[in-house]
DNA sequence: CGCAGACTTACAAAATTCTTACGGTTTCTT
DNA sequence: AAGAAACCGTAAGAATTTTGTAAGTCTGCG
């Protein structure tokens, strides 16, 4: 799950691309509007978190373009202005969530938690087998036991979740996992994968690797074929 | 997703093809006119990145030959020219986009993934008999049941399977499977097939030979046919 | 028959992945 | 503030799998 922050704020941006990390999102930061841009026709993005108040190019031209282009990246505004006529102006430009500075980091994180999962489908619950993952709380179950699992672990997890049964690179991993600058290497990839699959193994989940390819997370034969 | 790059520069048609690659689209390329022409004919592709300084065949006949026979495959050109005069008659034969070299691979990326976007909605999965490929996913099952093939052997299959029905030679296949020198021998190509079909028998897929030509994947009989 | 192309099988090198262990950090506790 | 615990990524060797070749057999065809 890849967010993009565009704030010019470095204490603010940095604050806030800290915590999303830690949750196990990949977060890049954009401290002008031109460079939120650029990077949003980029790279591919789960949402966009946006101050209005930006430099070289306003934030509310930046949620323009993005939207001329016909992307539906979820976008939360962010301002310190309190009046409402940016406010409204924004969500009119197809903005889909607003909060005013200052803000509690922890409301920050559940409406990123609220507007990702949308774009992640409209299914808030997925199920495989014994497990159960909620992609609003980001909890995994395995029979109703709660996974303790690290933000890496969940990230991963998370983006093997929404991809079941299809065929995943390390280098597709590599990106929706890493911002930028922090590259990681395959073997780190497998690392991840093999802690993972300890956790997950209980559970009768299981990750397949293809070898030279990627991993594939196993979708749950049908029923009748149990044994 | 398929996507054809038709581009004579090998540096540049490499690098494309690279970075899509890793945005998890599947990529062939072709470097000359008539090579891109009949890729366009004999497989079926969901975008096609054409240069219209083609060697054998110019990129703007490989378009007319393209839309002539009613294809309405979404067509990106690539061109070195700054005139608008190819530009012009480009989208007057039915380019649906345009960048002129030399260009951001960020870009290009952006406008990959806006033409795209559009033909999503068809169908990326493609069947025969038992068995059943999702493109995007590079997942073949047979029964529901996931194939476990090697890398080769996926390639092998993908190719066949975009190409059902159609003679494909033991050199198309040689160029498909193996990046640049490093060339296989026929042999080879003889113990793929070999492997492949082991694990396709059970499916009823068959493989079938033409001497001194080449290999066919059969297509489906007709249904009251069925043992 | 005899040949060329295709099929099989076996094998060993090459490549990829798994697993474990270990510092460097960060985070949590006391 | 110090110590403990958890987390993360790297490194390195072990364990696997893939892959191409070689060599022998089979088959269709002239």
């Amino acid at each position: 799950m890849r967010i993009l922050i565009a704030e010019d704020d470095t204490i603010i941006a940095d604050g806030i691309s800290r915590s999303l990390r830690r949750s196990g999102y990949a977060v890049d930061c954009a401290y002008t509007g031109l460079d939120a841009d650029t990077a949003l026709m980029t790279g591919s993005y789960d949402l966009l978190i946006l101050d209005l108040g930006l430099p070289k190019l306003p934030g509310l031209e930046v949620l323009k373009r993005l939207r001329s282009r016909k992307s539906q990246v979820p976008v939360l505004i962010l301002t310190a202005l309190d009046g409402t006529s940016d406010r409204v102006k924004g969500l009119d430009l197809g903005a889909d969530d607003y909060m005013a500075k200052p803000f509690e980091l922890a409301e920050l994180e559940a409406r990123v938690r609220a507007l990702t999962r949308r774009s992640a489908g409209t299914t808030p619950l997925i199920e495989l087998g014994q497990l159960s993952y909620d992609q609003v709380g980001r909890v995994a179950l395995i029979n109703g036991q709660p996974l303790d699992l690290s933000a890496r672990e969940l990230g991963l997890l998370e983006f093997l979740l929404t991809r079941a049964g299809r065929l995943v690179s390390k280098d597709q991993l590599v990106d929706h996992l890493c911002g930028w600058g922090e590259e990681v290497s395959h073997n780190a990839i497998e690392v991840y994968v093999h802690r993972l699959r300890k956790k997950l193994e209980p559970g009768g989940v299981r990750i397949v690797t293809v070898r030279g390819l990627g991993y594939c997370l196993e979708k749950p034969q049908d029923e009748h074929a149990r044994v």
